[in-house]
DNA sequence: GTCGGTCAAGTCGAT
DNA sequence: ATCGACTTGACCGAC
């Protein structure tokens, strides 16, 4: 038996009024002549940001959803080189506060998908950098929601940069110079153009870091297309020693010809054949659903799941494979 | 109210 | 060479 339970990412098309990533671009931010206010303004976005995110979480938990994606775009200009004297996280506490009340009442499974400047197989110092600034942002974040910032951010392998073997002992040289609190953080996941989900486990055994397996990425970029299922105890197997549950993303492609883009919902049908394959595999697994209408796709899936072989379900974002 | 152009960051594939 | 996509737009000004 296995339970699954499906989480989202970052926003809801059914809250009005809710981004949790307003924004400031520095363009603006210059164009204000006053430099404390346009801070000022910056942290106004922020907890703002924050706010909706709160909303996001009740409204998930209304709905029993546990499972979420924080958009990455919480802090406006955060990491920006020519605001690197703001103390951003000072005006940040008392969301943040209540964001962790609501958390840990709620025993949510919370994380972050850092965006794709943060590159950790980079030979550019600059890039390396400031990838390591913009981690250490979110392990702050997620200090300040109370949350213990073991394997809460998922990245990307990084750039092929023409030589893909040479990248991956790049990104294992970069892994050394990563203070260890940052390593904690970080999960991978196997991309749709690039690194495979056999290059992506030669990293996550080697280093010891939680794979997160892209179905869909897999289906866009592979050496075998059934080779996920040889692969799948492995995959399992780097998750030992994680306090967390295993996790994978869940999308279904747009169209044929736009094979990578995430579609509007899931096709229910292919999802059930990949969980009927991994059934009893694990105690429980975290999917995360990457559609672009965020939580109707999570309502819609539930919905079209229930009844079908194979399915038991517990709640609106849970079941069980029996 | 809707549309098009714009906005910090890196890399890749398509054109 | 340039552009859009990526993992998730948002905002502003022109109409």
């Amino acid at each position: 038996m296995t339970i699954v339970k499906l989480g989202y990412v970052a926003m809801s098309v059914e809250l009005q009024n809710c981004s949790p990533s307003q924004t400031m671009t520095f363009k603006q931010f210059q164009a204000i002549k006053d430099r404390e206010a346009a801070i000022r303004k910056l942290e106004r976005i922020a907890i703002s940001n924050l706010e909706n995110c709160l909303r996001l979480l009740k409204h998930s938990v209304a709905n029993d959803i546990t499972f979420f994606r924080f958009s990455s775009r919480l802090i406006p200009l955060a990491n920006h080189p020519e605001l690197s004297d703001w103390k951003y996280l000072k005006s940040l506490k008392e969301p943040l506060k209540a964001l962790s009340e609501y958390i840990q009442a709620n025993s949510m499974r919370v994380d972050f998908h850092p965006d794709h400047f943060v590159l950790l197989n980079t030979t550019n110092k600059d890039t390396l950098n400031n990838s390591i600034k913009t981690l250490s942002m979110h392990e702050a974040l997620l200090r300040g929601m109370g949350v213990d910032p073991e394997h809460r951010c998922v990245l990307h392998v990084g750039g092929a940069y023409e030589d893909k073997g040479k990248a991956l002992e790049q990104f294992i040289h970069n892994w050394g110079l990563l203070p260890r609190s940052l390593q904690a953080l970080i999960m991978l996941e196997n991309d749709d153009t690039t690194f495979t989900l056999n290059d992506t486990l030669y990293l996550c055994e080697k280093l010891g870091i939680p794979l997160v397996f892209d179905y869909h990425h897999h289906l866009a970029n592979f050496e075998n297309e059934d080779d996920w299922e040889t692969h799948w105890e492995r995959v399992v197997g780097t998750w030992e020693h994680s306090p967390l549950p295993i996790k994978m993303h869940i999308s279904s492609p747009r169209n044929e010809k736009e094979f990578r883009a995430h579609a509007d919902h899931i096709d229910p049908a292919m999802f059930n054949r990949f969980l009927q394959k991994i059934k009893g595999t694990v105690p429980e697994i975290h999917c995360m659903i990457e559609a672009k209408k965020k939580d109707e796709a999570l309502f819609k899936l539930s919905e079209d799941l229930r009844g079908m072989e194979g399915i038991k379900m517990m709640n609106q974002a849970s079941f069980m494979l029996e």
